[in-house]
DNA sequence: CCTACCGATCGGTAGG
DNA sequence: CCTACCGATCGGTAGG
């Protein structure tokens, strides 16, 4: 959204066609790398402990170049941190559209929201929303609360099928607070070379969470 | 220990013994003020995000006075987190070794630790402890990591004890990992306004985790 | 603990 | 997207 089409490729003659889009694509993939790398040191050194001089060197930009793809160093922020919600809410949607079984869509649930959290993809994104969100504005705060909410209404949601199905003692708001938390605590120590893999943990806070099967 | 008597107070003659020990005490409470400013601040804005001048702010200094307490930023930094992870291991040990039955016990500590986390005494220590200590240098965040570690091992017997009992069916390391991050998750969604009081979460906690009694 | 200050660094911009 | 730059601010210090 913020300069999409840089002013320097305005519309030309029909032989201008080709090199524009070409343009459009590089400019597209400049912006992406730029929030790949905020991504990656707001996760690690935070937000304010991040200059824009350490971004713009991690893409082999001068100090003052991300500022053509990025009006602020606050809009970067924003846009790691709704490229992350975004992310874990769609991920997690599709698992409890899977259609499976209730214990079976929990633990797809369960595996995608990790997967988003500790995977190589998703995980500064992830890191970014929950540790620096209090650095945006009022208005972007706003924005991603209620995307958070929506968020937490899917897993009360689930909660309330698992005890329909007889699977779970309490479905209780709380629960799905100690849920979430058990669930965002891993980002603090899990390690990728760690004895064990993201399908492991969650099979294991479901079978904590759930009653035996069979 | 740092600057405990500040070389202005050398040895006096006896008639100054008195003078002495109330400036001795006063400087305490300086010290004391400028870590509870401080750990308020972090825990409100981050380390890199607060400045020397705000925390002096806080509690009537010029900007160049905190210095006269702590040799540097990152001094304070580490005062505050380490005064956090001990209040916390002092109040959970306590409730560790209350001597009552394995449950009651398991809901005294998940208390102690949700009193610390959120209660008004402690919660900017905690705060800062849980989201700030990467901006500590690799020694004293090596001083944390023992510490923590020594504080999980704690957790870890006790979830033994709740399995001797009968009363939990899994006690591994992930347990413990999950029951952590649903207590310290709970710093992001409490509001003392709110509808729960920390002996409320605890219990709901407890009996999430544990069988029925009786 | 204050006054007065310093060098370094920061986010952002004008003009190309 | 680079060059060259600006005003503001920062952590920290010397001297009292």
């Amino acid at each position: 959204m913020q300069n999409p089409v840089p002013a320097a490729s305005a519309p030309g003659k029909a032989v201008m066609a080709a090199p524009k889009r070409k343009l459009v694509a590089e400019e597209t993939n400049r912006r992406a790398d730029i929030l790949r790398a905020a991504g990656r040191l707001f996760a690690e050194k935070g937000y304010a402990a991040t200059t824009i001089r350490d971004i713009a060197g991690a893409v082999d930009m001068q100090s003052g170049s991300p500022f053509y793809h990025f009006r602020t160093k606050h809009d970067m922020l924003r846009a790691v941190v709704l490229e992350g919600i975004g992310a874990i809410n769609a991920a997690v949607a599709q698992a409890a559209a899977s259609g499976k079984s209730p214990r079976a869509t929990f633990e797809a649930m369960l595996r995608a929201h990790l997967d988003q959290l500790l995977g190589a993809e998703g995980r500064d994104f992830a890191a970014t929303l929950l540790h620096e969100s209090r650095h945006l504005d009022a208005e972007a705060q706003a924005e991603v609360v209620m995307l958070k909410d929506r968020y937490e209404a899917m897993w009360q949601k689930t909660l309330k099928d698992l005890k329909r199905a007889g699977l779970i003692a309490v479905d209780s708001p709380l629960a799905s607070l100690f849920l979430l938390g058990a669930l965002n605590w891993t980002v603090q120590w899990y390690r990728p070379d760690g004895g064990k893999s993201v399908a492991q943990i969650a099979r294991q806070l479901s079978s904590l969470l759930l009653k035996p099967a069979g």
